[in-house]
DNA sequence: AAATTGTTTGGAAGCGTTTCCAATTATATA
DNA sequence: TATATAATTGGAAACGCTTCCAAACAATTT
């Protein structure tokens, strides 16, 4: 591999202009660009990483920290994130902080730290699986990170979240407004904070309709779709009269429909069906599902754009509000 | 941030012992290993990772390359990839290796040279959207990749892919056995090769079994949901006779059978329908849907170990055979 | 006790950059 | 033309580590 000292070499001028050069910054003139350009391209000369990031600690990468990776729709999410970043020549570090042994509380922590040691200028976590103790810890520390579909009151500006409690209390509103007065549901996850607030949010939505949801009527889920089905299953023998059923998320609303279909109910006709998130499935449901849309896309690109500015002092323009859309 | 110079005095020894002990190798005696630890221990000291791959040319760091991130699956196959390296104590740089532009052949190229410059210690391929030719000219002065679900003859040590013309096949002699005769495809996407090798494996299967398909049974689709939707749709309006429907990928599947069920026929009593991939989807429709199993996951894992074993000298178990399996 | 062998140690050199400063060259002004 | 100012340049120093080598020390043999 050509170094930097070749390129001098075969360009005849020290090594200091060929860094600015590269760098662009400070003045060279056009003389030696071309000199050094041309060298550059014969030596087939690419800057080790290495070297750039020990004497500028910077690294030119972006570390992602999630446990919901894994998941229908958060590949393409992974996607936007990279391609924002390699539209700024930024790179992606990516680590699921498997969080698995939740009795040892440094696990997390530990993975960060390995992800900030490896050499991350940043890091967005991504979803709440990360305790606020251990946000706060690390922010002290570690100041350039961002939040993703969560929220801490206190890192308000560095959080790109989705306002669940009143997607809820929307998609409640909805399903009064088509007349449906007896409604269950399966929720998402309560051990996840958005789980809680968009169920908060429907059961408001109810009870400013003077409409009471009986315990029965919900089964807590887990946004998975085995939880849709067994979900359906367990309404379905209690024998209760319901004309709406509200999912936790898309995947189990899908489930539900199946489970419902192949028990011999018609959906919609019998039972709607109402979703959450605006997954790619749903618009192929049998029949396409209403949903509530969150722009995890969006959010994802202003979290990423957030931190691309501190990191790297650009100006990119950053949304901060996502507002609920009915699909 | 402490440096390898700050626990040398603190421990009181030289910094070349504090390199030992952190790497573990050549000997040092315990009294001094016990005294670096605790130094390293109270100055909270990470090693410099630039540092230590400036000198020692190794990044612990394994890239990923790929266009198809983003997809329904390939999370969860991410998450395997990523769960391997965590083991070993390594990361993953990804990138989606956006080839939008494909008039300009050398985009592919420049997105793995971008991974290499980085600083990757080995490159895993993940599909067929890199060409033979690229691959090999990358080979050259990067041998150390892997090919997952792709495969090149020359470099089939490298290679971990899935036998998809067996599995069409198989697929196909299914169907005939459970005495369809007249059926349909919505086939996968003829871009990628599995797509192509899985249809020339069903339809060698009908052969076999003197069965024709005439062309306008079957649709080219692309493995999206919206495929699987429009091609039942033009299957439909061609009023032709069928009573099974191979379909490229399960989320086409899926909507197919949500398109048939919409217009009123029975899944599977009119028409069977059969999968390709055992997404998590599949065992959630409705009703649960015949697919092939492709080990995705047992692949990548095995695909991740080869080139550890390659970078690192490590002696992982490799599995290179991934059998066919009906689900 | 001396000589031999083996183990452990400290620290200089070097990895390939960026940054800084002093030196040189070019340009503008008097 | 001489001088002041600005633009450009080369290369030493530094970044934090690993590796190597010679030196110091320990254990064993004679």
């Amino acid at each position: 591999m050509a170094t930097i000292i070749d390129v001098a070499k075969l360009a005849g001028v020290g090594i200091g202009s060929v860094s600015r050069v590269i760098n662009g910054k400070d003045s060279v003139s056009d003389k030696t660009k071309l000199k050094v350009n041309k060298a550059i391209k014969a030596l087939n000369y690419k800057p080790n990483q290495s070297a750039r990031s020990l004497v500028s600690k910077k690294f030119n990468t972006i570390g992602i920290w999630g446990t919901e990776l894994a998941g229908t729709f958060n590949s393409q999410t992974l996607r936007v994130i990279d391609h924002e970043l390699i539209t700024h020549e930024k790179h992606c570090l990516v680590t699921n902080g498997d969080i698995s042994n939740l009795e040892n509380p440094s696990v997390a922590i530990d993975s960060v730290n390995d992800l900030i040691s490896k050499g991350c200028d940043g890091i967005i976590f991504w979803g709440t699986d990360i305790t606020h103790f251990d946000i706060g810890f690390i922010e002290k520390y570690f100041p350039n990170i961002v939040l993703l579909n969560n929220r801490i009151e206190k890192f308000d500006q560095k959080c790109f979240y989705f306002n669940h409690y009143k997607a809820g209390y929307i998609a409640g509103q909805h399903l009064v407004d088509n007349g449906h007065k007896s409604i269950a549901c399966i929720t998402g996850d309560f051990q996840t904070e958005d789980g809680r607030k968009r169920h908060e949010g429907f059961l408001d939505s109810m009870k400013d309709n003077n409409i009471t949801v009986p315990s029965e009527f919900i089964i807590e889920g887990d946004y998975s779709f085995i939880k849709g089905q067994e979900g359906v299953m367990a309404l379905l023998k209690r024998n209760l009269d319901f004309t709406a059923l509200f999912c936790g998320n898309d995947q189990s609303a899908m489930s539900a429909i199946a489970t419902l279909t192949s028990n011999g109910f018609n959906v919609p006709d019998d039972i709607s069906v109402f979703g959450y998130d605006d997954n790619d499935i749903a618009p192929f449901t049998s029949p396409p599902l209403s949903t509530i849309r969150v722009p995890f896309d969006d959010m994802a690109l202003a979290a990423v754009r957030y931190l691309l500015n501190t990191c790297y002092d650009l100006q990119l323009s950053v949304e901060h509000n996502f507002p609920v859309e009915l699909i």
